[in-house]
DNA sequence: GATATGATTGCACAGTCGTACAAGAAATTA
DNA sequence: TAATTTCTTGTACGACTGTGCAATCATATC
C-alpha cells in the first residue's frame, strides 16, 4: 500500500558525509556546501538525519566506525612484532589525514561528551576489546593505546618522524626488558 | 602629542577570552556572547584582534601558554618518581576541565596547520625543552610525552582511573627495568 | 490504475554571523 | 586649552545559518 523506506539511503548518504567531512574537517561543517558536494538539497539531509546536530553525531561515529573497520581489514606483517606492526600501519602517509579528522573529532566529542557520548563509548572500548582478544592485559592494552595515539599526535604535529619511532622502539625494548625480568 | 597605544589591554582581553573559551569551548564561539561575557562591544575585539580568526589564533596560543605557565608553577613531590609527579598534577580533577579544553585546541590546529602554526610548533617543541633540561633523551622525552597525553585522552575519555593509572605504573615498571638491565 | 507513503525539492523565513563605518569618549602632548 | 591618537560604541549591512512547509516525484501495495 505504501512505499518501503529505503534502510540504505541513509547509510549512503552517511559515508558520503564522513568522506566529505575527513576532507574538509568537522568543526566548520555546514549543511549547504555538504549537500552540494553530494549532489542532494540541504533538506535532504535533514530528512535522514533530524537536524544538524545529529548528522555531526553520525559523522563522528562514522569517523569511529571507520577505524574500526580499517584496523580490521589491516595485515599484520608476521615479521613485525605486534605493535610496531600497528605503528607502521597506523602512521602510513596516506592514513595521516583520516588520523588529523579523528583527533579533530576526538577533540569536539570530548568537549560536548553528553552530545557525543557513542562515540566516547567506544573510541577507547574498542581498542580494548581487541587487544583483549590479543591476550593483553587491561594496563598493557590501554598503555599501548596511550603510547600509539600519543605518538601519532606528536607526529601529526611536528612530522619528525625519526624522533617519533626512536620513542617507539624505546618502548618497545623497555617491554621486551620487563618480560625478560 | 597622541594617546598612547595600552599594551596591556589586549594581554587583558586575551586572558579573559581565554577563560571564556576554557569555559564554553572552542569550536562554537562566535563574538557576540564573547564580548557579552567581557562586558565589551564584538567591535572590541575586531579592534585588538583584527578578526576573529585572529582571535581564535590568539586564545589557542593562549591556552598552551597557560599550560606552560601552569606547568611551570607545578609544584613536585620529592617523594615521587617524576612522571608519576606530573601525572598526579596533570590528572587532577580541577585540571581535566582545562585539558578537555585543551584537546579540543589540539584537535582544531591539527585540522588546519597552516591557520594554527604557533600553536602546533610549540605544544610538542616546549615538553622536549622542558625534558632535555631535565636531562632526557628525545626519546624519552618523546616517549613520556606520548605516554602522558595518551593516557589523558584516555582518562578524559572513560574516567576509568583505576585502569589508566595501572597502565601508567605499568610504564614505571617497565622502564626502571630497562635501567636494571 | 488508484492510492498511499517515502524521498526529494523549492522556497521562504527568522535568526545569527563577522565586520565595516562613523561618531563619541578617553588620554596624552604641545 | 587645543590637537592628536587610541579606545570604545552604535548602527547597519550583506552573507550565511538551520530548518519548516508545501508541492512534486518515485516506488511500493491493493
Amino acid at each position: 500500500m505504501s512505499r518501503p523506506s529505503d534502510p540504505q539511503r541513509r547509510a549512503q548518504l552517511l559515508g558520503a558525509a564522513v568522506d566529505y567531512a575527513i576532507e574538509h574537517g568537522l568543526a566548520d561543517l555546514t549543511l549547504r556546501p555538504l549537500a552540494d558536494a553530494l549532489g542532494v538539497m540541504p533538506n535532504t539531509l535533514v530528512h535522514h538525519f533530524g537536524s544538524k546536530e545529529e548528522l555531526l553525531s553520525a559523522i563522528l561515529n562514522g569517523v569511529r566506525d571507520r577505524l574500526r573497520a580499517m584496523r580490521a581489514g589491516m595485515q599484520q606483517d608476521p615479521e613485525q612484532a605486534p605493535l610496531e606492526g600497528v605503528w607502521a600501519w597506523t602512521s602510513s602517509p596516506e592514513r595521516l589525514a583520516f588520523f588529523r579528522s579523528f583527533f579533530e573529532a576526538y577533540g569536539l566529542a570530548l568537549r560536548q561528551p553528553q552530545r557525543y557520548r557513542p562515540f566516547l563509548e567506544r573510541v577507547v572500548a574498542d581498542w580494548l576489546a581487541d587487544a583483549e582478544r590479543a591476550q593483553l592485559t587491561p594496563a598493557q592494552a590501554t598503555l599501548e593505546l596511550a603510547v600509539l595515539r600519543g605518538l601519532l599526535l606528536d607526529l601529526l604535529t611536528t612530522g619528525e618522524r625519526d624522533r617519533v619511532e626512536a620513542a617507539l622502539s624505546l618502548f618497545g625494548r623497555t617491554r621486551r626488558a620487563l618480560e625478560g625480568v
